[in-house]
DNA sequence: ATGACTGCAAACTGTTTGCAGTTAA
DNA sequence: TTAACTGCAAACAGTTTGCAGTCAT
């Protein structure tokens, strides 16, 4: 496969838009659940996102916590990412920036997106006859900090 | 980021070197473990392999299965992939074809490979001073038997 | 001979579920 | 009012571990 050159954005991006659907009912605990994934910049695990939410309001339980991610990746609100050491985290779904560097030493990660995708889309579409809904890209190595030490 | 032109190589490869590290005792388990991976094409899960594994010769128990698994991957032997429904599988480790399009509807696979990757490592490397060990697309969409249908 | 392995059963982790009580609509 | 929710505890699936015995070297 050839790709003679790209380039790389590297950015991070917040909509604003109004109430989603959260289940049928709006409840304090899906209120609270959604606000700390919205507001949040970083990928949040289960059990992070527990406590965050339990710092604010002690009356959510970890089943809960569940039962809104579960929804909110229904509605297509958050997207699931899971890391090579095999962790599980959640994020507000962005319209950019969705593929990630990750350092395997520090844990930190930076987001990209790239023009690759469409075209391996377009690709991948022609040649295998697949119709494609989503491509990811997952790197992993190490950041300049931990290269240093 | 732009990324004008690439191609695609669908194809499947397999290596035929030497015996390879296999923890410090090369036992029966472990090499019968490493067969079935080796020669299989398709990528396996924990539960498959070990059904496979005592089909050969029932003197091979799950944890063994875990253990061997574990020891390859830190030989970088096999490749872990972990799918969207959560399975976790196994394959040897190619040089080639490292990619996926997975149909979301029949679980249908196909690898790939793209120049994309070497373009991205690169220009990654450059622009956020990680040093890049390993690179991973993964594609899903429906395939076009399904759509058909 | 001996320490790297193995099988077994028990433990553990992350996630899901049934149920009785609570609460948004 | 009432059915969609919640918290709790118990169940669950996949994976890991301690231990006593086995086997490759």
């Amino acid at each position: 496969m050839d790709c003679p050159d790209i380039q790389l954005d590297i950015k991070s991006d917040q909509r604003d838009d109004a109430v989603p659907v959260l289940g049928q009912r709006a409840t304090r605990q899906r209120r609270l659940i959604y606000d700390i994934l919205r507001s949040s910049n970083e990928h949040l695990d289960v059990e992070t996102l527990y406590r965050k939410a339990r710092d604010i309001d002690s009356r959510v339980s970890l089943s809960t916590v569940y039962r809104t991610i579960a929804l909110l990746k229904e509605s297509h609100l958050v997207d699931e990412l899971i890391f090579e050491d095999d962790r599980r985290c959640y994020e507000f779904k962005k319209t950019s920036g969705h593929h990630h560097v990750r350092c395997q030493s520090c844990g930190r990660i930076v987001e990209f997106e790239t023009s690759c995708e469409e075209r391996l889309r377009d690709r991948l579409e022609a040649q295998t006859g697949f119709e494609v809904e989503s491509v990811r890209i997952d790197v992993a190595g190490y950041c300049s900090n931990c290269r240093a030490r």
